[in-house]
RNA sequence: GCGCCUGUAGCUCAGUUGGAUAGAGCAACGGACUUCUAAUCCGUAGGUCGGGCGUUCGAGUCGCCCCAGGCGCGCCA
């Protein structure tokens, strides 16, 4: 509804501009609003104020003419059109007009919410990408959320999205885990295990250790220490990665590409990326290492790709792969990290422009921590010490939909307080169970209903009877699901869905309690079915977009 | 010291990219089940939007300066 308000506007704009009323061009972005007093009507634009500054004339009266021409062109969508206070123009629409929306819904069924608002750009979203030196824990499980939610999202309004998991399977953190594998196997065996100072402590350790030992026995005792620590680390690796693809499988992800990072290695892509900059002069040699000029892309100071010992950084690798994403052909290239890599996003982007991509196309999402209580009370959690809580033992103790519904509840940029009780109560305190709950509530009416002979049939219906109070407040919020999914694609900001779902569920459990759907009244009956067949269309199709179940019996 | 993020009701947080009188939920108090799911709903209260200055028709939103908290600032990953 709101989409078709801006592209009257924008009709009516240029019509006007070609009967020279108006000789400014069309502002590119027609903002209309919901407003916030009910008196103000459906819809307000503020268009006549910037409009007013360039023609030199008073807002009210560019508003008078925009609203003339809109009276002409469709009077009799509005029930009233009226100029308020500095400039604003207030549209009420018909109900006649809002009930068409539930036709809408139900005709396109789960295709409800789809827009072209992506132009079928292509969108590479990589997320997660933890090195495979141990589980998932909470933090990558909020990135996860948030950015298979963002996928979904980008979908639906029309982009062509691709899933990428990056896999950090080269480098010192790789040799580490081998050698802490190495020695807790060694202790296995009876012998001196010098654990390494810089080692991972987890017990997820021990038991590949162990594993290990059942496999191999002492055989790993006649190996030099090298080749020990390397059959340590591959199979430490390979047995963690697996263990992630379980969990994520068990969260609902699924990725269209998982790349490593040793293919870059191996297919000379790194050398490729530093001599392209190489050749544009933005690397130099400077004590022994070899340094790239990110300051001339704003960065604070220049990096190294390359250090004095002839190993490169693990910056170098992320150059080589973003590298490999420009040739691959992004609209859009969207990177979810931790917080904590906050300064990594400069010297990025920097590298995309220094290759040649633009870097406004580059987006580094930041997630920020997320710390667990439990009744109000903080569960405390020591990395060094291995005393993470994993995904896994979260998604064991709330679900995967309390889970993903609380990653995604807060906007990426603010600390994330997870609350496992409150994620496992069945009240409304606990938003996901509200939401599924609204959503069982109405398959239950519809089961009633069809036992009696009465389906939701959009034809059939005299939509008439919900053209009116709390039936129409629903349709109204109905009708926003479009627009809300295209704003969370502009800001990438896929939290604004999970407030969205709180609240129709909000009007629709309200709704319920004030008024009868099935009742003696057949026509009303009809219509309120179709009213609630759509909430309930609205609430699993978001719900899904979640990665979040939509049960029907509770 | 420099940079990024955060600061909105007692608590947890929204605030649609500068719009009209700043909103939810929880907690508290009082009510509603002979009912399509009471696992729900209705009503009542709460504010110097951390502070200050500026930009303009208009600021929670933008700029600058402070204050508080978090996180970064490696030839670590």
């Amino acid at each position: 509804m709101k989409s078709k308000i801006e592209e009257l506007l924008r009709l009516s704009l240029k019509e006007l501009i070609s009967k020279h009323l108006i000789s400014s061009a069309i502002p590119n972005e027609i903002q209309v609003d919901r407003p916030t007093q009910k008196e103000f009507g459906d819809f307000a634009t503020n268009v006549a104020m910037p409009l007013a500054s360039r023609e030199g004339k008073p807002p009210r009266d560019i508003a008078s003419i925009i609203v003339h021409n809109i009276k002409q062109r469709h009077g009799n969508m509005f029930s009233s059109i009226e100029i308020a206070g500095p400039g604003f123009i207030n549209f009420k629409v018909k109900p006649e007009y809002w009930v068409g929306v539930l036709g809408d819904i139900l005709r396109d069924k789960d295709a409800y919410g789809k827009s072209s608002y992506g132009k079928g750009k292509k969108v590479q979203i990589e997320f997660v990408s933890a090195n495979p030196t141990g589980p998932l824990h909470v933090g990558h499980g909020r990135g996860a959320a948030v950015g298979d939610t963002l996928a979904n999202i980008l979908k639906i309004t029309g982009f062509l999205v691709e899933r990428e998991y990056y896999i950090n399977d080269v480098g010192n953190q790789m040799n580490t885990l081998g050698r802490s594998v190495f020695a807790r196997y060694l202790e296995l065996c009876g012998e001196e295990g010098d654990f390494p100072e810089d080692g991972y402590q987890g017990d997820y350790i021990r038991d590949i250790a162990a594993d290990i030992k059942a496999r191999y026995q002492d055989e790993l005792l006649h190996y030099s220490t090298r080749e020990a620590v390397a059959l340590c680390r591959d199979f430490a690796s390979k047995r963690i990665l697996k263990g992630i693809r379980e969990d994520l499988d068990s969260f609902g992800i699924e990725f269209d590409r998982w790349f490593s990072e040793s293919t870059l290695h191996e297919e000379g892509k790194i050398q490729k990326a530093v001599d392209i900059l190489k050749s544009r002069d933005l690397i130099y040699t400077s004590d022994g290492a070899l340094w790239f000029r990110s300051t001339r892309f704003g960065d604070e100071k220049d990096r190294v790709v390359r250090k004095r010992d002839g190993t490169l950084t693990y910056f170098a690798s992320d150059i080589a792969y973003h590298m490999d994403k420009l040739e691959r052909g992004y609209d859009k290239i969207i990177d979810i990290w931790g917080a904590d890599h906050h300064g990594y996003v400069p010297r990025m982007r920097a590298a995309i422009e220094a290759l040649g991509g633009d870097g406004d196309s580059f987006h580094a999402l930041l997630i920020q921590l997320v710390s667990l209580e439990r009744s109000g009370r903080p569960v405390y959690m020591s990395t060094r010490k291995g005393e993470f809580v994993t995904l896994k033992e979260i998604i064991d103790e709330v679900g995967k939909d309390a889970a993903r519904y609380f990653f995604l509840m807060r906007k990426c940029d603010s600390h994330l307080v997870f609350d496992l009780e409150l994620a496992k109560k069945k009240s409304n305190e606990n938003p996901v169970f509200y939401i599924q709950y609204a959503h069982a509530r109405i398959c239950s009416i519809l089961n009633k209903a069809s036992k009696m002979g009465l389906v939701p049939d959009i034809g059939a219906a005299d939509l008439g009877y919900v053209s009116r109070g709390d039936d129409l407040a629903l349709i109204k919020a109905l009708a926003d699901y479009p627009s809300l999914l295209i704003s969370c694609a502009r800001n990438l900001e896929p939290h604004h869905l999970s407030f969205y779902l709180l609240e129709l569920a909000g009007l629709f459990h309200s709704f319920y309690n004030k008024n009868k759907v099935i009742s003696d009244n057949r026509e009303l009956s009809l219509a309120r079915l179709c009213l609630v067949d759509a909430v309930r269309q609205v609430l699993r199709g978001g719900l899904s977009i979640m990665g979040i179940d939509a049960p029907e019996v509770m």
